[in-house]
DNA sequence: AAGTTGACGAAAT
DNA sequence: AATTTCGCCAACT
């Protein structure tokens, strides 16, 4: 018998119907003077997808606060380091300098928001 | 339609 | 410590 077993196998966790509403809905969330990660935002989502998020950002994300969202480390956005880091200051989130890379980053332990 | 790329991240090498 | 590999999911080619 031939029949072609498709052995669908179905995923054990729930489909998102949109992954990216919902990254933008926690990114708004963030208040002044925090961040979160892209990891951190992917797993609020239940996700792993960090580089999803980066990649919503990128496209979606002019609209809404993007500086609130940093690399692992609390290094700032790809590209975007001096920009972030106006808006930082503004905001009054604690900045550490570094010797190395962009020069400074977050201090990610202080301003990481909690929800 | 299938493969590649990308504001990422952690673990393995 | 640096480079590579794998994971995840949307957008682009």
């Amino acid at each position: 018998m031939s029949a072609e077993p498709p052995a669908a196998a179905e995923p054990p966790f729930e489909v998102r119907p949109s992954f990216v509403d919902e990254v933008l809905e926690v990114v708004d969330a963030i208040p002044a003077g925090h961040v979160l990660s892209y990891g951190d935002v992917a797993a609020l989502l239940g996700s792993r997808a960090a580089r999803a998020v980066g990649s919503v950002m990128r496209r979606y994300g002019h609209a809404h606060p993007w500086w609130r969202v940093v690399r692992s480390g609390g290094l700032p956005p790809t590209g975007h380091e001096a920009r972030a880091k106006t808006h930082y200051e503004a905001e009054g989130t604690p900045l550490r300098a570094l010797s190395r890379d962009p020069g400074y980053a977050v201090e990610y332990a202080k301003a990481r928001w909690r929800p």
